[in-house]
DNA sequence: TGAAAATCTTTACACTGTAAAGTTGCATAG
DNA sequence: CTATGCAACTTTACAGTGTAAAGATTTTCA
């Protein structure tokens, strides 16, 4: 529990905490573990007694995202009764609140550093949390009308577009409040409309 | 016109070709200027000559693949008549089509270093010429069902989806053929099919 | 208390993007 | 036909990157 020179104390804390720091207002193409360890105040290489690697830094900062964006949507959907559709698209808005939220966060999530690790099994149980969620309204939701949608098949389409409104909010190239587009939540609201569980 | 040592006659378009063939099969996260500039047999400060910088390469790289992708929907919608939902579904078929078969360039394309570009006039028209196409056919199949939804609405409802499925079947993230989904041809169009108009 | 293990630093290397200055060859004006 | 200027290239240089290897320091535990 030293705040010596030598032996930090939580260095491995510390590092995340300044990853996420770096990442968040510097983004994710120009963060390096070099600036990540001095504003942790260690040296270069000091990383590599707790981490594999970069990617592994990466890695453990995407999992806590997956858990946080997970989190963001239990929170939008809860005031909703299950089974409802609001329910649903609290699911939705959750998800593309955290994105653009968390813009730099969530392209690393989602992007190809990442993606190369999804052997790394705590990354891919994380993620695997946020379309649990989804899918189990889903469910609930088909289930609710009657009918006998492949749920698989309506669990991916509902994922498949909160998750396509994200990026490309993200992008720039979907732009809410714009070009005949309301703003973010009703636009949101409206694209869950869409979706026809029959 | 010469293949001396110096003047290397067209190098422009042999350093784009160098770094589309790295970009395929080296991934968008290793692709290095000098790598490109080494396989077009040129130094390593060479296309600077015809590049402001890194960042106008993949710019470039970027444009030209937005024009595949629209070909791509073109050529998948083309055998269907304008006006039927084939005609739509033929155009996401495209769309995943490209994205699958041309995963790194389709990150690319979509990734954080490009859209930070999005300033750059002949890369937005480039990319909006795709949207172009999902949108107004999105608007014949919105009149010929003779209802008035908001046509940007739909419009967005289906790019998102369209993008939503490429990117998380490129991130592995949704297995066609597994875990319940059928192949990824069936499931776009059953995708597509949950997308009501009305 | 001593030895091993964990955590950190220093040093080193190959690789990256790119600025600056020098070299070469082509084009065009005299 | 030559000279001059310009475009395309090379060489050199530098700061920044990831990370391997070896050394220093502290903690832990037998």
């Amino acid at each position: 529990m030293a705040k010596n020179s030598y032996h930090h104390g939580n260095l491995r804390e510390a590092l995340l905490q300044a990853a996420r720091e770096l990442l968040v207002d510097s983004g994710v193409d120009s963060l390096s573990l070099r600036k990540i360890a001095k504003m942790a105040g260690v040296s270069a290489t000091a990383p590599y007694s707790h981490f594999r690697d970069k990617q592994a830094v990466l890695a453990e900062l995407a999992t806590a995202g997956f858990d946080e964006l997970a989190n963001s949507m239990e929170q939008h959907a809860q005031p909703h009764p299950d089974y409802s559709e609001a329910h649903l698209e609290g699911l939705a808005q959750g998800y593309v609140n955290f994105a653009v939220q968390n813009p730099a966060l969530f392209q690393l999530m989602f992007g190809p550093t990442v993606s190369d690790l999804l052997s790394s099994a705590s990354l891919v149980t994380a993620g695997t949390r946020a379309y649990q969620l989804m899918e189990s309204a889903v469910v609930q939701r088909i289930s609710t009308a009657g009918n006998q949608s492949d749920t698989h098949i309506a669990a991916a389409a509902a994922w498949s577009m909160v998750h396509g409104i994200s990026t490309l909010l993200l992008d720039g190239r979907l732009q809410a409040g714009r070009a005949g587009l309301p703003e973010q939540q009703q636009l949101i609201s409206e694209l869950c409309g869409m979706l026809k569980f029959a």
